[in-house]
RNA sequence: GGCGGCGUGGCCGAGUGGUUCAGGCAAGGGCCUGCAAAGCCCUCUACUGCGGUUCGAUUCCGCACGCCGCCUCCA
């Protein structure tokens, strides 16, 4: 069974073959740099990193480019309030996104590349649009002329006439199309800028993503990824730019864009003011909490942010941890998600792996892998008992599941680690109240026992009976 | 107005032309437990409406209604 993806260009789900047989190359848009990212492009960026692991996963060799802005309106907005430089506000913020995401367990990408760090390859770039006539100056501007451009408005499906029949007021007065757009700006003072044939300037935000990826996947490259509000206009712009300039197409081969974030739904936007940042999300839920909310719906569908989905996701996610610690115990070897497997060609047939494999096989259908786990985990807590008990086969029948669980779940790039007691003396003190909470149990002064319970439950440790004696573990995240 | 997506049981959210079932959360009952917790078992008669195709549609087609996104910087 073949990988399939939904790709937006053709609006299908077609199978995935590469331009390089077992070899994909993916850009995905990253953050533009002026502020922190907020949860909705933190889910984008989660969800893109999970598409590398399961390419890997299913043997592609794969290269993952992303990108900084670091050059922007909104950056040198940012440094103005701020007083500072532009690189300044860029490096910061770039630093937080990098905190953050690795928070939301997403891995770096194979080639971080920065917009600054490109600009004589942009400036190569806009030399040859001018030069094939699909880009004019104006004034020290340089635009991009979408009528030149005869496939313009195929990713988005739409006509440059349907657009101009809902355009809107305040066209650039240098602009010959109302949708022309930047490739170079023309720096007013104070503002940052680099020479070029057309003055002091920078380039268009469009621009950097078609040379850089180009740059190091080349043309016809396999997936691009980014949220679905990019489809018009930056996607629809790289491939103007990109197959404009190469004379051919096609720019890509898969279009892959993720469902936006909805605010109680309703769009979320620095308009309605209902931004949340995916730093606030992490610092008040977990990392790991979020990447499961993140994960839990297929990247294509528009998903509600709110309170109530993620205290569904940290009580799924501490199901999965709990039978990690159970399994663990019951086998007298820990279990714990495995990373970074290669799933051999011809092991797709068996067990729940096979169905998890099925599911993401079907672009990505996560909802349907986690089920997968959610049933694998029921069938293992069942074998617990008597495994547990010494019953061969029950244990050998959960230390296989272990095995696939530890294998999926290092897969979709999770952890599930119990919180850790702080210090040597908080876990002694916790034993010793269990002891004398035991010894209350035994003269059966249960007001006592469950005082103490209850007690430490309020401190954020949970405490459970079981024929062996008690045992405790600190609650899960954040907000427990 | 143009383009696109979606309407599944209390909530979230997969999936399928027909005989058993997504999964999670919540709720109720039971087992276990001194009581809890965790876990397990059971229950909670789902597919927006109206037509059409079909032996049979939640699943295909049409229409209607509703919701959402994009069309301007936006992840």
């Amino acid at each position: 069974m073949a990988l399939r993806v939904y790709d937006v260009m053709r609006r299908e789900v077609v199978e995935l073959r590469p331009r390089e047989p077992g070899r994909v190359g993916m850009y995905v848009c990253g953050p533009t740099v002026y502020g922190p990212v907020h949860i909705g492009n933190a889910r984008t960026l989660v969800w893109f990193d999970m598409i590398r692991r399961y390419l890997r996963y299913r043997g592609f060799d794969v290269t993952y480019v992303m990108n900084y802005t670091d050059v922007d309106d909104k950056i040198i907005d940012r440094a103005r309030i701020e007083g500072t430089e532009p690189d300044v506000v860029a490096k910061r913020y770039a630093a937080m996104f990098e905190r953050d995401m690795a928070a939301l367990g997403a891995q770096p990408p194979d080639i971080l590349v920065r917009a600054t760090d490109h600009i004589p390859d942009m400036i190569g770039a806009i030399r040859g649009l001018i030069d094939a006539g699909l880009a004019y100056r104006a004034d020290g501007d340089v635009f991009f002329a979408v009528e030149r451009f005869p496939d313009y408005g195929k990713l988005s499906r739409r006509s440059l006439d349907e657009m101009r029949a809902g355009e809107r007021v305040d066209p650039h007065p240098g602009k010959r199309h109302p949708l022309d757009f930047a490739l170079w700006k023309a720096a007013k003072p104070g503002e940052p800028a680099w020479d070029s044939p057309w003055g002091p300037g920078r380039p268009g935000w469009h621009i950097e993503c078609s040379v850089m990826s180009t740059k190091y996947l080349g043309m016809g490259f396999d997936i691009h990824g980014g949220a679905g509000d990019l489809i018009f206009p930056h996607h629809e712009n790289e491939i103007a730019q990109a197959e404009g300039l190469a004379g051919h197409g096609p720019f890509v081969r898969y279009w892959l864009h993720a469902g936006l974030v909805q605010m109680a739904g309703e769009k979320m936007s620095k308009s309605v003011g209902n931004i949340v940042s995916a730093g606030d999300v992490v610092a008040a839920w977990g990392g790991e909490v979020a990447r499961y909310w993140a994960l839990s719906a297929s990247y294509r569908t528009q998903v509600v942010f709110s309170e109530d989905a993620l205290t569904d996701a940290r009580a799924a996610l501490e199901r999965w941890r709990t039978f990690a610690a159970a399994a663990g115990r019951a086998l007298g070897a820990p279990v714990a998600p495995r990373p970074g497997l290669v799933r051999p060609p011809g092991t797709e047939g068996r067990g729940y792996p096979a169905r998890f494999v099925a599911a993401m096989d079907d672009d990505f259908n996560s909802a349907g892998a986690f089920a997968t786990i959610h049933e694998l985990v029921r069938t293992g807590n069942r074998l617990l008992e008597p495994a547990e008990r010494g019953d061969a086969t029950a244990r050998d029948e959960l230390g296989s599941l272990a095995d696939d669980f530890a294998e999926l779940t290092g897969l979709l790039g999770f952890r599930l680690e119990a919180p850790e007691a702080s210090s040597g003396l908080v876990a002694g003190l916790v034993e010793l109240l269990l002891r004398l909470r035991e010894e209350a149990r035994a003269s059966r002064d249960f007001g006592r026992a469950d005082a103490i319970r209850s007690g430490l439950g309020e401190l954020g440790v949970v405490v459970e009976d079981t024929p062996s004696g008690p045992r405790w573990h600190l609650s899960g995240g954040p907000e427990d």
